[in-house]
DNA sequence: CACCAGGCAGTGC
DNA sequence: GCACTGCATGGT
């Protein structure tokens, strides 16, 4: 009687996790990699290539949306994309804010912010300012080429490296930031793992000393190199849907995770047609 | 040719 | 504090 009840609840159990794994929306890789997080990765016939982490550190995930099993087999890349947050319950709570932001969270689901390691995310925001995503990829990947055998480049290799090399891989007046703030890592002035923990205002505070890091920079890096999901950064596809979508408004109406809904504002913004122009 | 891109520093007020 | 401008480079 007892074996029968034991047994009971563990079908029980095993049917309502197939049910809940089933319903959970899944990881999407399409509207994930090629939303401006990450630089390096790229898409033949289905098939995602994506790679991270510094020097030889540097991992390789080969991918179909079909078969996400590399992905939730290995712990590396299962926190690379964030597959332990519960991103079906933070999408039903921004739903409720408007529905604008309803119409964001159901344009792409599948959406994840992704774990990337901090020195990769820091520089390539660097990189980022004032640059289109398409350039900032062809420029990175020059960078690791370069400087890094493939992985991405050092903090060290960064900090001797020479302006008119950087010029010469297309960072144009991006070259100096980038030495600027290799140095500051370099020289404890940016503690990489404490911005994972200290206030985040402070923590912005220190990036913002880099000359060549601003508040969007920052924001950015603490995001998707730090995890930091309060983090908001404001680009000039944020500033359209804000101005238009929640005129007078700011990141506050959107909570402690306020950096996951604009994530999906981003994408939504700068994927469906209807932010393009300054009209509306 | 102008204008833009996941901005920032410098300057002027 | 806020508004304005120059900046490297490649794409529309």
């Amino acid at each position: 009687m007892i074996t029968l009840i034991v047994f009971s609840v563990k079908l029980f159990y095993t049917l309502c996790m197939r049910n809940s794994s089933f319903t959970e929306t899944q990881l999407s890789l399409r509207d994930t990699l090629p939303s401006g997080q990450c630089f390096r990765f790229s898409e033949c016939d289905g098939t995602w290539t994506v790679k991270a982490g510094v020097g030889e550190g540097v991992r390789t995930l080969v991918v179909r949306q079909n078969d996400l099993s590399p992905i939730t087999d290995d712990p590396f890349w299962a926190a690379f994309f964030d597959l332990d947050t519960d991103y079906d319950a933070l999408k039903a709570s921004f739903s409720t804010i408007s529905p604008l932001m309803a119409e964001a969270c159901s344009y792409a689901p599948g959406i994840r912010i992704l774990n990337q390691d901090p020195w990769e995310a820091l520089c390539s925001f660097v990189v980022s300012q004032n640059n289109n995503i398409k350039r900032i990829m062809g420029i990175i990947e020059r960078m690791c080429n370069f400087y890094g055998g493939g992985g991405f480049p050092t903090v060290r290799s960064l900090v001797d490296a020479r302006e008119d090399d950087l010029r010469r891989l297309g960072l144009g007046f991006r070259a100096p930031y980038i030495v600027n703030t290799a140095r500051a890592v370099y020289d404890g002035l940016i503690q990489l793992d404490e911005l994972k923990k200290i206030d985040i205002d402070v923590a912005r505070g220190i990036l913002m000393k880099v000359k060549g890091i601003g508040p969007k920079v920052a924001d950015c890096a603490l995001l998707f190199g730090c995890h930091r999901l309060d983090c908001f950064p404001m680009d000039v596809w944020m500033k359209r849907i804000m101005a238009i979508g929640f005129p007078g408004q700011d990141k506050s109406i959107f909570g402690p995770y306020a950096g996951v809904a604009q994530q999906y504002l981003f994408h939504y913004a700068r994927t469906s047609g209807r932010f393009d122009g300054k009209s509306e």
